[in-house]
DNA sequence: ATGCCTAATGCAATTAGA
């Protein structure tokens, strides 16, 4: 089974690209994120269309997450990252499929940094960190898998200098991850991957893709017993290279059945 | 090395992204 995580950048905008990606590279299922959509306007028929059963949490303009699946509908678990009754943006949303729990989510970029979005970002992190405890402690296959806003290490960046005082690489930034996988999660791609220069976005202008000038900010991370079943995780650099396309790729991984 | 591009909103120019 391959599940995949994909920054869309509105996925009305990029619709067509979508459903191309979805055709040609089939995953189970599929975390999107950057909807920019309200709730009435995801498009799920065309996605239905593709094969596909949905769940989403939409909002106006911004953010945005969903849950794609061709292994039976998802079942919603929770909408909304707990911890903050007044946290209004759609960047968390989380499902039973096929056997695993599935969350898909959009960390907030927190630039720029210091100031009130870096707050929220810090804020939005700490909530993460214990709702992923208390999954891991629920004993279930869970994988998360979104874009995390954040570059592990030196490695996953061009020029890591000079994103010191960035929101995405700030040292309390890589800490929080750090924290995070420290409870027991695998970061797919990385294991996989030890040594690579390994990129999942790349900005739009002055060629960034071609020159391969990028950053590796969307993770999938997964639970003890379903990082037992890894067999391969890949960044499919594909679409990143269509016309009217995201600047993130999608990033995949691949698990063996359950034995 | 600074959004140099792009989407959404709403119909110009602003906000946000990373």
């Amino acid at each position: 089974m391959r599940i995949a995580t994909y920054n869309v950048n509105g996925v009305n905008g990029r619709l067509p690209v979508l459903l191309r990606w979805l055709a040609e590279a089939q995953p189970h299922i599929v975390c999107l994120q950057e909807l920019k959509a309200p709730q009435e306007r995801f498009p799920e028929n065309a996605i239905r269309d593709a094969g596909y059963d949905a769940i989403w949490h939409g909002q106006k303009a911004w953010n945005g997450v969903a849950i794609l699946s061709r292994v039976g509908a998802p079942v919603e678990t929770r909408r909304g990252l707990p911890g903050d009754p007044d946290d209004v943006h759609s960047r968390y949303v989380e499902a039973a499929v096929n056997g695993v729990i599935v969350a898909s989510l959009y960390l907030p970029n927190g630039n720029p940094r210091p100031g009130p979005k870096f707050d929220y970002k810090m804020r939005w992190f700490e909530r993460l960190i214990v709702h992923a405890a208390e999954l891991l402690a629920t004993g279930m296959p869970v994988v998360i898998a979104g874009d995390f806003n954040v570059m592990p290490t030196e490695r996953d960046v061009r020029r890591p200098e000079r994103w010191l005082d960035d929101a995405l690489f700030a040292p309390e930034v890589r800490d929080a991850y750090a924290r995070l996988l420290r409870q027991g999660w695998t970061d797919a791609l990385r294991t996989i991957h030890p040594d690579e220069t390994i990129y999942t976005f790349w900005k739009y202008f002055r060629g960034a893709f071609e020159r391969n000038d990028g950053l590796r900010i969307d993770h999938i991370l997964l639970s003890p017993s379903v990082a037992d079943r890894l067999k391969d995780a890949q960044v499919d650099r594909t679409p990143r290279g269509w016309d009217k396309t995201s600047d993130h790729a999608p990033v995949w991984v691949s698990l063996r059945d359950k034995s």
